[in-house]
DNA sequence: GTCTATATAGCGATAGAC
DNA sequence: GTCTATCGCTATATAGAC
């Protein structure tokens, strides 16, 4: 529950008395919906989630959620807000000109595919939002993400500059890279069932990891090892 | 609207007189119906489409639509059925054993991409379907696809045993194609924010084919001509 | 702060006039 | 075959007891 204005509050209704002393009961509470919620709005989407069902999840009477988050679109903006933030964190971390491509590129790929192992949830809100046509976060899409991409592509540029990397079109290196690993967690379905294991082990996502690496560094020319 | 049997029709109600004589004003009207609800079913998902926005997509009343189709969910199997037909086919079209890999991995994103620019509302409805757990085509997924991928294997792996390709992970290979490739479709909302472009133009999908290629070429260690 | 009980709206589906 | 009117249900949201 970060505090970092990434979405416009935009609830015209008067929100309930929000970050306020919180006690330890208020905590455990709003953890508890945010958890339920994070994982149901994944699973189903913003309208095939009820309240009743985060309730229920959360083990907590259904009047408790519009308690502490209001309306359901508010909660869902929390929960999503919460995502957008961890979702930008892996590129500055790995995408440095002090690395090199073959470094960073491995190092993100991995931290991309860890994302989708550890917080599939998080990263099928985030598909399920942009497949409607990003009705909540069109507007960070086109600023902050926007801005985000522009400053990954100058440490690319550099990169090819100094002949470390191919010079392939590196904004679409990146929507490769984000679909590539965001497969593993948003598609997740189709892949247990092509691979006939009911869930993917940790041998599966070294598999994926190893796999598009491969890809990344074999089209950017660089050697694998 | 094919006849093919993908999907186990598993509505326990009545359907409708269907498969019938099938006049002129019947076929028009099932036609602008199914357009409608492809592209609703496509934005919004399964729940978030209502009938009533079917309806008035089609220009028709609501009650025509459960005449010709059932329920709901009779509708959705029939877009959803429709739908992956044309899914398996570029496949089987440019994975050939008597093609070279460089041959058929260009022909296939090719189509693939071509197929996200062209239907991206019938990407969307798949992706929606998977996103959720794929509850109608589990099935599908475990039958039809886990052999269409199997056999892709077999063209791969006697590629690879002529030395024309790499040995990588192949069936990992083809979840690379894919969420690249329906990503444009997919997380379009993204990509035009990213990209500052109103709507993706035929150089954009062109130079979203040529990273793709350059990608799985490089990763396959073919010359990318 | 917490929960029960309920108001209100929109949904899928259908009956029945034409 | 086609459409209007409506039923029954479930959803969000809230009022008010505790």
């Amino acid at each position: 529950m970060s505090n970092t204005r990434l979405l416009p509050s935009q609830s015209a209704s008067s929100p309930p008395p929000q970050d306020k002393p919180a006690g330890a009961p208020r905590r455990a509470s709003m953890q508890q919906i945010f958890r339920a919620a994070e994982h149901l709005f994944g699973r189903d989407g913003y309208k095939g989630t009820s309240m009743a069902a985060i309730a229920a999840g959360a083990g907590l009477p259904k009047a408790n959620i519009h308690y502490y988050f209001g309306t359901k679109e508010d909660l869902y903006r929390a929960v999503l807000e919460n995502i957008l933030v961890d979702w930008l964190d892996d590129a500055t971390l790995w995408i440095r000109e002090d690395l090199t491509p073959r470094e960073g590129l491995e190092g993100y790929i991995r931290a991309k595919i860890a994302f989708s192992r550890d917080r599939p949830d998080a990263s099928r809100i985030f598909a399920h939002e942009v497949l409607q046509g990003a009705p909540h976060i069109n507007q960070f899409l086109g600023t902050s993400l926007r801005i985000h991409v522009q400053n990954l592509d100058k440490i690319f540029t550099a990169w090819q500059r100094a002949g470390l990397m191919r010079p392939i079109p590196t904004t679409h290196l990146m929507f490769c890279i984000w679909s590539m690993t965001q497969t593993y967690a948003d598609m997740n379905a189709q892949i247990v069932a092509v691979l006939g294991t009911p869930t993917l082990e940790t041998q599966d996502y070294e598999d994926a990891a190893a796999t598009i690496t491969a890809l990344v560094l074999g089209g950017c020319q660089l050697p694998a090892h």
